[in-house]
RNA sequence: GCCGCUGUGGCGAAACUGGCAGACGCACCGCACUCAAAAUGCGGCGAAGUGAUUCGUGCCGGUUCAAAUCCGGCCAGCGGCACCA
C-alpha cells in the first residue's frame, strides 16, 4: 500500500501551481474540444458518489483529449438557487446565500480531492448577481420577443413547497422534488413559449449525435401529431371545433364530448335546459387533483348537454354533445368528435351511455372492442369514402373539409407552454415592473441589471401563493422605467431550471461584464462537444436549454441554432443490493469515505470499471479492492524497471494492441473494458522476464487519465523537472504491430469445437484445414465419415462439415 | 395501454460486422511464505460425469457449416409517457 493522500495532495499541489488544466486562449493553434457534464446543485449532503460517474467520465475523456493536443475546455459550475437550500435557511434561521457558500466549499473540496482537471478560473455559480445578471437579460429578450406572457390558467401548485411546478417537474401527481401531492389551482402565471419552437425542437434532433433514448423521449414529450381541425355547426347556432387524427372517421362520429371547462357552456347557457347539472359536473371535475384524474382512467363519466346538438359535417347526422373529463381543455380545442368504433375511450364511453357504435373501417370486431389498429383497413359505412384504404380516405377527407369550408390540416402537441415563474424567494426576479400608467409590465432597463434579491427578514412562503418578495414593500414599490410614475415589480423569482439553461456558454467567457459572453468565445468555443448528463433531465434541463439556445441563436447572440453536438447519458449508481440510495436507507456511500480509505486514484477506477456506463450498476464496496490491488501491483512494477527504448518483441503486439482499446474505448464511453485491457496488460508485464522503460512508461500515459496522481507520481522518476504526465502526448499505435506472428484458430467439427491450433497470421486456408485435420482429435472426429464441406475463416475459426 | 431498454457463472460483467461463451475483477477453494494471521505469490473456479464427452447466454420455434448475436412468437424486470383525440 502505497500513501496515496500524501502523493495524491502532492500531485494536485503540483498540477494548480503549473496551471496545466488552464484552457488555452482561442487563438492558441489547437483544435477545440468543449466537454462538459451537468453541473452540480451544492446540497448540504455535499458530493454523492452517483456524482463521480459522469464527472470521472468527462474527466477521463477531457484528459484523454488534452494528451491528445488538444485545447481542452473543461469547466464546473454550481446550479446553486433551489429550494432544499431555502428550506434549510427557513429551518435554521440563516441566509440561504451563506448556506450555498458552505455548501460550496465542500462541492470545491471534493472535486479537488479527486484530481478532476477542472479549469478553476472559470468556475461560475448561477447565484451570483453578476451571473444572474445575464439570465435576467436573456428573460427580458424573451418578453421584447413576445416569447414570455402572463396568463391565468390552471397551474400544477406543490402544497408541500407552496409553489408553482412547470408539467415537466410534476411525476405521477406529485412534486418532482419533494413528492408532495399537486393540485390545480387558477393562478396568474410567466410563460414562456416553448411551444413555438416544438417542430425545431423535434425536427433539429436528427442531426445531432445524441444517444438514441434522449430523442425518443423528447420526440414523445414533444408529441407531435398531423390531424385536421373540423368544425361541426350545433342547434345553438355557431360552430363547434374538434382536432382529430383521424378525419378518416368522420362518418363514426356519433356524438361529441367537449371538456367540462370548455368555454361554449357559458356561451350557450341559454339553451342548455339541464345547466345546474353541467355546472356541478365541472366542480366535481376540478376538485380532483391530478392524481385523482389519472388513478380514475377507467371508468368514463359525463353529462349530455340538453338542449342543443351538433350535426355530423359529411352526414347531416344530427347526434348529442356531451361534458366529460376524459377531453382535456389544454390540448387540440378541448373538443372531440368520439367514434366509439375506432377508439378505446369513446368506446367506453358509449358503453357507459348506450350510444350508437358504427363501425367505418372493416377489420374488426366492434361488438367485443374498438377496432383501433386499422392503419391497413378499407373504408365501409362512410359514403364517398368507402372501399378507400385509410390512408387514402385520410387524404381524401382532408381535401374535402377544406373545399366544403369544413376543416383544414392541423398539427398538434402534447408539450405545453413553460409556466415559467415561482412564488420563492431564492431564485432569479424577474426584472419587470407593474405600471398601472403604462397599463402593464415594463421591462427593467438593461443597464439597471440585475434586478437583485433584497434581504429579507423571513422567506417563509405563503399559502395565498404569493412570494416571499411581496411582503418586502420596500422594494416592491418603485417608480416606472418609462413614465417615471409608481409601479410594482413582479415579486416572482424563477425555476430552478433557468440559470442552467444557458450556464454552458457563460463558461466561455465567465467574466464579461458588457455580453454574456464574447463573440469570439462563442464563436471559438459552441457547441458543446460532447456533453454528458442525466436521463432524468431529458425532458427538462436539456430540452429548456435546447429551446434557449434556439431562441439566442434567432436573436443573433450565439452561433448555433444547437447547443450540444453530442450527448450522452450515464447510468444510475444503486446501493448495495441493488436499491436507490437514500438517507432514509443509510446506504449512502460518501465518496470521501473511499478517498481516504484508497484514495482518489482507487476510487475513479472503480467507478469507471463498476460496469456499462451507460447502464445502472450497483456499488459493491468489496470489490473496490480490485482496483486498489491493480495499482499495488503497478508499483511493485515500477520498481522493476529496466533500461530500454523499444518495446520488447514479447510484449510489443500487446502494448500496441491495448494503445489502440484505450484510445477507442475511451471515444466511446467503455471506460470498463478499457480499464480491464490495462489490468490484462499489467498481468503480462508481470509475468514477462522484464519490463522496461519504454513499456512502463506507455503503460502508465495509458493509465493516466483514469489514475492521474499515481501515474504522475510514477512518471516524475523519469520526467525533466516541470513536465507533466497529465498533458503529454497520447502513444501511438502501428496498426501492422498489434497482431502476433502466429494465431490460435478453434477447430469445429460439425460446429462443435474440437481442437485449437496454433498457425502463421494470415495463412492459406488449405494451410488451415490441413493442420486442423492433422490434429490427432480432429481427425478422431472426422475418422469413418465423409467431409461435406470445409469452411475458414481467416485468423479464427475451420469448420469441417461431415456426414455419415 | 403505448414507446424505449435489459435478461449471460455465486456476484459485477466481457464477447468487433454471426466465428473458441464467460475476458477483466470480486467472492470462494487449494498450495507456498508465516509460530500464526494479514498482505503477497502460484494454481483452480458455468453444470453433470472417473473419463472421452454431454449440456449451457430468460422461454418456445426458425434461418445458418456456425446464433448470446439474425428472424418469428412468448415471459420477466427496469425506465419514460399516459383519457394527448
Amino acid at each position: 500500500m502505497y500513501d496515496h493522500a500524501k502523493i495524491e495532495k502532492k500531485q494536485q499541489k503540483r498540477w494548480e501551481e503549473a496551471g496545466i488544466f488552464e484552457t488555452l486562449p482561442s487563438d492558441c493553434g489547437k483544435k477545440k474540444f468543449y466537454a462538459l457534464f451537468e453541473f452540480p446543485y451544492p446540497s448540504g449532503a455535499g458530493l454523492h458518489v452517483g456524482h463521480t460517474r459522469p464527472y470521472t467520465a468527462m474527466d477521463v475523456v477531457a484528459r484523454k483529449r488534452r494528451m491528445d493536443g488538444e485545447n481542452v475546455l473543461f469547466p464546473i459550475g454550481w446550479d446553486a438557487f433551489g429550494l432544499p437550500t431555502e428550506n434549510y435557511a427557513i429551518k435554521h434561521k440563516v441566509h440561504p446565500a451563506s448556506i450555498t457558500e458552505e455548501n460550496i466549499n465542500r462541492f470545491r473540496a471534493q472535486c479537488k480531492a479527486l484530481g478532476y482537471s477542472f479549469d478553476w478560473k472559470r468556475e461560475i455559480n448561477t447565484t451570483d448577481p453578476d451571473y444572474y445578471k445575464w439570465t435576467q437579460w436573456i428573460f427580458l429578450k424573451l418578453f421584447e420577443k413576445g416569447l414570455a406572457y402572463k396568463k391565468k390558467m390552471a397551474v400544477n401548485w406543490c402544497t408541500s413547497c407552496k409553489c408553482v411546478l412547470a408539467n415537466e417537474e410534476v411525476v405521477d401527481g406529485a412534486c418532482e422534488r419533494c413528492g408532495a401531492p399537486v393540485v390545480r389551482r387558477e393562478k396568474e402565471q410567466w410563460m414562456l413559449r416553448i411551444t413555438a419552437y416544438a417542430d425545431r425542437l423535434i425536427d433539429d434532433l436528427k442531426d445531432l449525435d445524441y444517444v438514441e433514448r434522449v430523442k425518443t423521449q423528447q420526440t414523445n414529450w414533444i408529441g407531435r401529431s398531423y390531424g385536421a381541425e373540423v368544425l361541426f355547426d350545433t342547434t345553438a347556432g355557431d360552430k363547434l371545433k374538434i382536432f382529430t387524427t383521424r378525419a378518416d372517421t368522420l362518418f363514426g362520429a356519433t356524438y361529441m364530448v367537449i371538456s367540462p371547462e370548455h368555454p361554449v357552456i357559458e356561451k350557450w347557457a341559454g339553451s342548455i335546459s339541464n345547466m345546474s347539472d353541467i355546472l356541478a359536473y365541472r366542480e366535481a371535475a376540478a376538485a380532483k387533483s391530478d392524481f385523482e384524474r389519472t388513478e380514475l382512467v377507467k371508468d368514463k363519466t359525463g353529462v349530455e348537454i340538453k338542449g342543443v346538438r351538433a350535426i355530423n359535417p359529411v352526414n347531416g347526422e344530427d347526434i348529442p354533445i356531451f361534458v366529460s373529463d376524459y377531453v382535456l381543455m389544454s390540448y387540440g380545442t378541448g373538443a372531440i368528435m368520439a367514434v366509439p368504433a375506432h377508439d378505446t375511450r369513446d368506446y367506453a364511453f358509449a358503453k357507459a351511455f348506450n350510444l350508437p357504435i358504427i363501425e367505418v373501417v372493416a377489420g374488426g370486431d366492434i361488438e367485443k372492442e374498438a377496432f383501433t389498429d386499422c392503419e391497413t383497413g378499407v373504408m365501409v359505412n362512410s359514403g364517398f369514402l368507402n372501399g378507400l384504404t385509410v390512408e387514402q380516405a385520410k387524404e381524401k377527407i382532408i381535401d374535402w373539409l377544406t373545399l366544403n369550408l369544413k376543416g383544414e390540416r392541423k398539427v398538434n402537441y402534447k408539450l405545453r407552454d413553460w409556466v415559467f415563474s415561482r412564488q420563492r424567494y431564492w431564485g432569479e426576479p424577474i426584472p419587470l415592473v407593474y405600471c398601472e400608467h403604462c397599463g402593464g409590465f415594463v421591462p427593467v432597463p438593461e443597464d439597471q441589471l440585475p434586478v437583485e434579491l433584497p434581504n429579507v427578514e423571513n422567506y417563509e412562503p405563503t399559502d395565498s401563493g404569493e412570494s416571499p418578495l411581496a411582503k418586502m414593500t420596500d422594494w416592491v414599490n418603485t417608480t416606472c422605467p418609462v413614465c417615471g410614475g409608481p409601479a410594482k415589480r413582479e415579486t416572482d423569482t424563477m425555476p430552478q431550471w433557468a440559470g442552467s439553461s444557458w450556464y454552458f456558454l457563460r463558461y466561455t467567457d465567465p467574466n464579461n461584464d458588457r455580453a454574456l459572453a464574447s463573440k469570439e468565445a462563442l464563436d471559438y468555443w459552441t457547441p458543446v462537444d460532447w456533453y454528458n448528463g442525466g436521463m432524468e433531465h431529458t425532458t427538462l434541463h436539456l430540452l429548456y436549454s435546447r429551446f434557449w439556445h434556439k431562441f439566442l441563436y434567432d436573436i443573433g447572440v450565439v452561433p448555433t441554432s444547437e447547443p450540444y453536438a453530442r450527448r450522452t447519458s450515464h447510468g444510475m449508481i444503486l446501493g448495495e443490493g441493488g436499491v436507490k440510495m437514500s438517507k432514509s436507507l443509510g446506504n449512502v456511500v460518501n465518496p470521501d469515505d473511499i478517498v481516504n480509505e484508497y484514495g482518489a486514484d482507487t476510487l475513479r477506477l472503480y467507478i469507471m470499471f463498476i460496469g456499462d456506463f451507460e447502464k445502472t450498476a450497483v456499488m459493491q464496496k468489496d470489490a473496490v479492492k480490485g482496483c486498489a490491488r491493480f495499482l499495488d501491483k503497478l508499483i511493485a512494477i515500477s520498481e522493476k524497471v529496466v533500461e530500454g527504448k523499444e518495446y520488447s518483441e514479447r510484449l510489443s503486439p500487446s502494448i500496441h494492441r491495448t494503445i489502440k482499446k484505450v484510445g477507442d474505448d475511451i471515444e466511446a464511453m467503455k471506460f470498463n473494458t478499457a480499464i480491464a485491457a490495462l489490468m490484462t496488460l499489467l498481468n503480462e508485464f508481470s509475468d514477462a522476464p522484464q519490463v522496461n522503460r519504454a513499456e512502463f512508461l506507455t503503460f502508465i500515459t495509458l493509465l493516466n487519465p483514469f489514475a492521474p496522481h499515481l501515474t504522475e507520481e510514477l512518471y516524475e522518476k523519469y520526467a525533466p523537472k516541470g513536465s507533466f504526465l497529465s498533458v503529454a502526448p497520447w502513444p501511438v499505435y502501428d496498426p501492422a504491430k498489434t497482431v502476433a506472428s502466429t494465431v490460435e484458430i478453434a477447430v469445429q467439427v460439425n460446429g462443435k469445437l474440437r481442437a485449437t491450433v496454433a498457425l502463421p497470421v494470415d495463412c492459406e486456408s488449405q494451410l488451415a484445414i490441413d493442420t486442423a485435420l492433422a490434429d490427432e482429435r480432429v481427425a478422431a472426429a472426422v475418422a469413418g465419415k465423409t467431409i461435406v464441406k470445409t469452411i475458414s475463416v481467416k485468423n479464427k475459426i475451420v469448420n469441417i462439415v461431415v456426414k455419415g
